[in-house]
RNA sequence: GGGCGAUUAGCUCAGUUGGGAGAGCGCCGCACUCACAUUGCGGAGGUCACUGGUUCGAGACCGGUAUCGCCCACCA
């Protein structure tokens, strides 16, 4: 092996043996384990929250796969309707073209190119972080198949009457010239202005105020609207108001709709443009005046002066002539909440269309059961309580867009208008007979990509076909994402799931946190601040990150601020840390349900954790050079690490079974470092480097170190696929394995490795012994190099039993020169002291050790002892602490405070002879 | 307006049925021929946000307060 961990040489060409292997692959054998991947937008890249989702995904992949379950991790793409289009029609447009222009047919056939190109991005990014994603089962969502599954949804819930067209007020978005569903709208709250006009009655015999944040729908008013017991307005209830500017006489409606606190307690309603004043006008039968066209401009049902204008314009116009009119009474400043379109950032329009909803109560009750019943268990548990707010609340959802990419609605419309819904235009021919010579249009819509996703889990499998994969794999085991798709996603792919395929998709939601920046900001674009996880893999020096960070800015003149903060952050640009490095961090980090800040001190941490591995590897192989017949006899410290390392393997179980990575990560990183590396690795080379061992000793020496690393690194697998295969590839044949690959090795089990806790204690014993010695050394600041003799007082049979068998560890590892057992009347030099139970370990000075200095150290020892000796009398001189704590507590205080006792009485002895020195 | 979460060492975070607060990074000191300076050894550093309560005992359980964050919601 190399003498540095250098992640470059190894990660690529050791994915690529395992994909060419068709290793990724379900193995056909045991039982099923799968998680379908959250599909990637087509157009994007790999973000961090992606990075962080597939490595959780990875590593309970590799663990199950390592456990013998027959395990797939399905992987695919999404097809991303509106951002998708949008990206294309953004290089459109800046070729001089246009979507218009090209017509729909070449821009359909223009995206798919696009996607091509595109898609590969993503699987290149995930085949960096080591994803075993089984890529011979890739699925887009508009696959022919998966295209096939949406349309045959679709059509059956049509012909259940789950699916229904209608005209009635939708979320308009009118740059992208589309509907939006409830959820593709983000109320925002910003500043405005609350305009208060005078209406006049129809009588001419005074007015009504009303007040609003959107003038220009005045230009749709059809009503006004006050509270049924408003006793100021109650006599006016019934006459009609005179609508300024437009000249229309509407009715003045009582309604409990209206906050009779609010303002002057008259409310404007205009049906076509407020979902409030849409269900007031349907109470009401109120006409619906619709005055905007379909870019949010004026129509010609308005009066003349105001057609044409942009909203905004004709809301100037409007004010001011009111104003003109001496009807507006007062402007204040008022802060109102704004819907916008969460792709184009536009303020969204209620806008009366004809569209296409999901009758969506009966498929969410069976879904909330599901979840109620513990069929699907949200982890954190949590989760659920936001998934049944959301539920038990759900609207009717708007599935048709007005885009071109996307699933085209499988709706034929007649020459008068009737509809017909099947799977093709001869599907609907042939079912309702008509003859070839009637002319059929098909629906112009297509369908909320969000449709299609919601299939997934089982159109990936085949569905509607009974394909064995669909048997096989359905229901998932676990679904693994953010909080913030759990009603875009989750929610739905458990209504169609049950509806269509017969059962919960998955058994488990996991719900991961948020990655954000340093200073727990979201990663964005526009912040400057996102992290590229092949940056952190490969490195980047800081010209190249400057110009990923401002280039193609939305907001230009935020260059400066990015760079600077940038420039601040990475001064040397990002180090190249490798995929293992990222993938242990995510890990780390992954607390359940939490945001988390990603901090590159972490990163750095664990490619020096990786760093660490690779070097112990090499010392084990180092020292196991040579095969010998001799039969291994299994010393002391042999049987703690292997008791150790039982003990680590029943953790690791413990914390994936709760998905609690961090955990795990967690004991790994501790077993590694500070058992095995720290603390075996050097209890074995007195035995290994010693003339005197026998040939079976070190043989079992050597046989542990093979063993433990061996296993270790199956242990170690899923987080860090490849730095483990890299070692165990050179391992396997020391150890006597043939497997190909230890992806494919089973994972460690409790009852590979014997528990034996007489040694636990034997080394623990000894490994006190040395922090004693090197306490000493360091707080004295005694070289680590030096030799030291040591004095015991106070042994009984179990330390000299002890110091017989260990001897050789503790000169060796705690660089002690001598150990000699004081009898009890046996007079010792001025040390220094540490203690070791009730044995005292004592360094003779002899001008190594400063007397004051030691005094010190000592009294600092004895006033925390004391402290402690305080607490714990205290407590049991408490009679109820006695009288109600378990007899075992109690026991173990008084236990502690003879400790506590003993000690301080050696101490005080010790100090005593320091002050006789002086 | 409703709901949820957070508050523990300088920083980022663990702390699983209540029984003497931990890690990583950072900081200070000592040590580079012997797997690893991407290292080793030692050390300093905490009123567990505040406040009542339950309990023999609370970082943890219950009530309240403060600050921060997120989600949902139709007040013109």
């Amino acid at each position: 092996m190399e003498k540095s961990y250098r992640p470059r040489d190894i990660e690529q060409r050791i994915y690529r043996r395992w994909e060419e292997q068709g290793w990724f692959a379900p193995s056909g054998e045991g039982e099923p384990y799968c998680i379908v991947i959250p599909p990637p937008n087509v157009t994007g890249t790999l973000h961090m929250g992606h990075a962080f989702q597939d490595t959780i995904m990875d590593a309970l992949t590799r663990y199950h796969r390592m456990s013998g379950r027959n395990t797939l991790w399905q992987p695919g793409m999404d097809h991303a309707g509106i951002a998708t289009q949008m990206v294309v029609e953004r290089q459109l447009n800046a070729e001089g073209s246009s979507r218009i222009a090209v017509g729909r047919e070449a821009f359909v056939e223009r995206v798919w190119q696009w996607k091509e190109e595109s898609g590969g991005q993503i699987s290149r990014q995930l085949r960096r972080m080591g994803a075993s994603v089984d890529w011979s089962r890739d699925r887009f969502t508009m696959d022919d198949d998966l295209s096939a599954a949406v349309t045959r949804v679709f059509v059956d819930l049509y012909d259940e009457g789950l699916i229904y067209r209608g005209k009635r007020l939708v979320n308009w978005d009118p740059v992208l010239h589309t509907a939006l569903s409830d959820l593709e709208v983000l109320q925002e709250e910003e500043p405005g202005q609350l305009w208060h006009f005078r209406y006049p009655l129809a009588s001419g015999d005074g007015h009504l105020t009303v007040a609003t944040t959107r003038p220009e729908t005045m230009l749709g008013d059809s009503a006004v609207a006050v509270h049924p017991d408003d006793e100021r307005y109650s006599d006016l209830v019934g006459r009609e108001i005179e609508l300024p500017l437009v000249g229309r006489r509407i009715p003045i409606v009582a309604d409990d709709y209206v906050d009779p606190e609010f303002g002057t307690g008259c409310v404007k309603i205009t049906p076509a443009h407020d979902f409030n004043d849409y269900e007031v006008g349907l109470r009401h039968d109120l006409p619906q005046y619709n005055i905007f066209d379909h870019n949010a401009a004026i129509n010609d049902s308005a009066p003349e002066a105001y057609r044409g204008l942009d909203r905004y314009v004709a809301r100037d116009r409007v004010v001011a002539d009111l104003e003109a009119l001496g009807l507006l009474e007062k402007v204040e400043d008022y802060r109102r909440t704004v819907p916008r379109g969460d792709r184009s950032g536009e303020i969204v329009e209620p806008y009366l269309t004809d569209q296409w909803y999901v009758k969506i109560r009966p498929l969410a009750e069976p879904a909330i059961e599901a979840v109620e019943s513990g069929r699907i268990r949200f982890v954190p548990e949590n989760w659920s309580k936001t998934y049944f707010d959301w539920m038990h609340k759900i609207q009717d959802w708007c599935i048709s867009r007005q885009l071109w990419w996307g699933h085209r609605i499988p709706a034929w419309y007649d020459d008068d208008g009737n509809i017909y819904v099947a799977e093709s235009e001869a599907a609907v021919r042939d079912r309702h007979g008509l003859a070839a010579d009637v002319r059929l249009e098909q629906d112009e819509d297509v369908l909320d990509t969000w449709f299609s996703s919601a299939l997934w889990p089982f159109s990936t499998m085949g569905w509607p076909e009974q394909t064995a994969a669909l048997k096989t794999f359905y229901p998932g085991s676990v679904l693994v994402t953010g909080f913030d798709i759990i009603f875009f996603w989750v929610a739905r792919m458990i209504m169609m799931g049950l509806k269509f395929a017969g059962d919960v998709p998955f058994r488990e939601v996991y719900i991961h946190g948020l990655i954000r920046d340093q200073d727990g900001q979201k990663m964005s674009k526009s912040k400057g601040n996102v992290l590229d996880p092949l940056d952190l893999i490969d490195g980047v020096d800081l010209e190249t990150l400057l110009d990923k960070r401002t280039r193609g800015l939305m907001q230009p003149h935020l260059k400066p601020a990015i760079e600077k903060a940038t420039r601040k952050q990475f001064p040397q640009g990002i180090d190249e840390y490798g995929a293992d490095a990222l993938r242990f961090t995510f890990a780390a980090l992954a607390t359940t349900g939490r945001d988390i800040r990603f901090d590159l001190g972490r990163i750095e941490g664990y490619k020096h954790f990786c760093n660490k591995l690779w070097n112990a590897a090499r010392y084990v192989h180092m020292n196991t050079e040579y095969a010998s017949t001799a039969t291994p006899e299994l010393s002391d410290a042999d049987r703690w690490i292997r008791a150790r390392l039982r003990r680590t393997i029943a953790a690791v179980h413990e914390h994936f079974s709760r998905y609690r990575l961090d955990l795990a990560a967690q004991a790994l990183y501790d077993f590694t470092w500070h058992e095995f590396c720290d603390w075996y690795l050097e209890l074995s080379k007195p035995v290994l480097q010693a003339h005197e061992a026998s040939e079976e000793q070190k043989e079992g020496a050597r046989h542990t170190l093979l063993d433990v690393l061996e296993a270790l690194l199956r242990l170690l697998h899923p987080i860090v696929p490849f730095i483990t295969e890299e070692i165990w590839q050179q391992t396997k044949l020391r150890v006597g394995l043939e497997g190909e690959s230890v992806m494919l090795r089973p994972f460690p089990q409790l009852d590979d490795f014997a528990a034996d806790e007489a040694a636990e204690q034997d080394i623990d014993w000894v490994r006190e012994f040395i922090l004693g010695i090197r306490r000493i050394r360091g707080e004295m600041d005694i070289p680590p190099g030096k030799a030291l003799p040591v004095l015991l007082r106070n042994a009984d049979v179990d330390d000299r039993k002890r110091l017989e068998r260990h001897g050789a560890l503790l000169a060796r590892v705690g660089r002690v020169e001598s150990v000699c057992v004081l009898a009890g009347d046996d007079e010792a030099p001025p040390s220094a002291t540490a203690l070791l139970g009730d044995m005292q370990l004592l360094v003779p000075m002899r001008g190594l050790i400063d007397v004051d200095a030691e005094r010190a150290r000592l009294g600092k020892q004895r006033d925390k002892l004391s402290a402690d000796l305080a607490k714990s009398e205290n407590k049991l001189g408490n009679s109820n602490f006695v009288n109600n704590a378990p007899a075992e507590v109690v026991r173990q205080e008084q236990t502690r405070v003879q400790d506590f006792k003993r000690q301080l009485a050696q101490i005080g002895e010790q100090l005593e002879r320091l002050d006789s020195l002086s």
